[in-house]
DNA sequence: CAACCTTTGAAGATT
DNA sequence: AATCTTCAAAGGTTG
């Protein structure tokens, strides 16, 4: 059983939340916070459609924040940030298209953020369904949905989500919700095995937690038969890419079935760890201020946001992915991360490792700043 | 049409 | 223990 870290705590037990150079990173962000609160403080309602223009526009002269290096001029600060930023911060210098660049050139796209994040939110909540038979089980009402006990300012850019789901009269759901098909509480009393946690030490967790671990209860998606259950983001169902090899079809055998068995389990998806809970929730923003749709453009901004954030906006996602891989724990008791393991096909590797030698990623996979293991960020304690 | 691209972080695998 | 690899999201691009 994880020990969870209890409320106080949130960095006891070593728990991940390691941001290897945060302090480094941070340390560049001066001009990109300055961006942010600028940003905030001029208005973040603007039209956007006018701002984007005018920004373009500017751009060319300006050269005001260039989110990405290489991409036209480049701010001077933006580039001297990145100078001293990872080098593996250079960005695919000359890959960007022109419609990349321009959405790129737009100030807005390297700062302002931090609204509306309500749809993302969501997605956390939706990430987690019950696992198979969950159902079965007689489940306590955690002590969680008391939202009107709880600080409703833990996690600001959450909060609005869990109003929507605890509130009666929800606001309206964003279109991405909708389109989720969202059945609200079913209140089946179950998976208390799962939630066994939320008695005692999840009982003292923020209130984020309350609502993080009721998604699975309400919604009640990857429980077969289940009469509310609904496809589940982090459940994938074994669809059509679920290959079967010829030599399978022609083999009715025991191997089919065992192929058609495993075929019927729904893949278990990791859980999001901290940039990718971040990811999530901004991209929406980000294509909206960027007018860009290309994801790889979009994690390269989304990357240098993150090290943009402070040291507490970080933090939040950091407790966020802690819990979710708790109560991805708790739900998945066997899973492991191998279950998955060879499931995505390579096309070459050996392509792979060329890349690696480019001098973004290391061999190592990651930066070689990060190779070192991160240091515990603690982020709770210090919040 | 599946893999790639691109990001960071977590975790499994390998040395 | 240190290093390496894979996967998580996502949507346009590419082979």
């Amino acid at each position: 059983m994880p020990q969870l870290d209890s409320g106080g705590g949130g960095a006891g037990g070593g728990d991940d939340l390691g941001a290897p150079d945060e302090l480094l990173a941070f340390q560049d962000e001066g001009e990109e916070q300055d961006d942010k609160s600028r940003d905030s403080a001029a208005g973040p309602e603007r039209d956007l459609a006018e701002l984007k223009s005018s920004l373009v526009n500017e751009s060319e002269g300006a050269a005001g924040g260039a989110e990405v290096p290489g991409a036209g001029g480049g701010a001077r600060g933006e580039a001297e940030a990145l100078g001293r930023e990872h080098t593996s911060q250079r960005l695919f210098p000359d890959k960007l298209p022109e419609s990349l660049e321009d959405g790129l050139k737009a100030p807005e796209c390297a700062s302002g953020m931090y609204k509306d994040t309500v749809y993302s939110a969501f997605n956390l909540l939706m990430h987690y369904p019950p696992p198979a038979g969950a159902g079965q089980h007689p489940q306590p009402q955690p002590p969680l949905h008391n939202k009107a006990s709880q600080p409703a300012h833990s996690v600001p850019q959450l909060s609005p989500l869990y109003e929507h789901f605890s509130s009666p009269h929800p606001t309206p759901a964003p279109a991405d919700i909708s389109q989720k098909q969202v059945h609200r509480p079913l209140q089946t009393p179950d998976l208390s095995g799962f939630y066994s946690l939320t008695s005692g030490s999840m009982g003292q967790l923020p209130h984020t937690v309350s609502w993080f671990t009721h998604p699975p209860l309400m919604l009640g998606s990857g429980v077969p038969g289940h009469p509310a259950a609904i496809p589940h983001p982090a459940i994938v169902p074994p669809s059509a890419k679920q290959e079967l090899q010829p030599y399978d079809r022609s083999l009715k055998t025991q191997a089919e079935s065992k192929v058609e068995k495993e075929a019927k389990k729904p893949t278990i998806k990791k859980p999001l760890n901290a940039f990718m809970l971040y990811m999530k929730e901004m991209r929406a923003k980000v294509i909206a201020e960027c007018t860009l749709k290309e994801s790889a453009a979009i994690n390269q901004i989304l990357g240098r946001r993150w090290h943009a954030l402070s040291r507490e906006e970080q933090a939040k996602y950091y407790e966020l992915a802690r819990k979710e891989r708790q109560l991805h724990m708790q739900l998945y008791p066997g899973w492991s991360a191998r279950d998955n393991y060879g499931k995505k096909k390579r096309r070459s590797r050996e392509k792979h490792q060329e890349s690696n030698t480019g001098g973004k990623r290391n061999a190592f996979g990651t930066y070689p700043e990060k190779a070192a293991a991160p240091a515990p960020f603690l982020p709770m304690t210090v919040l």
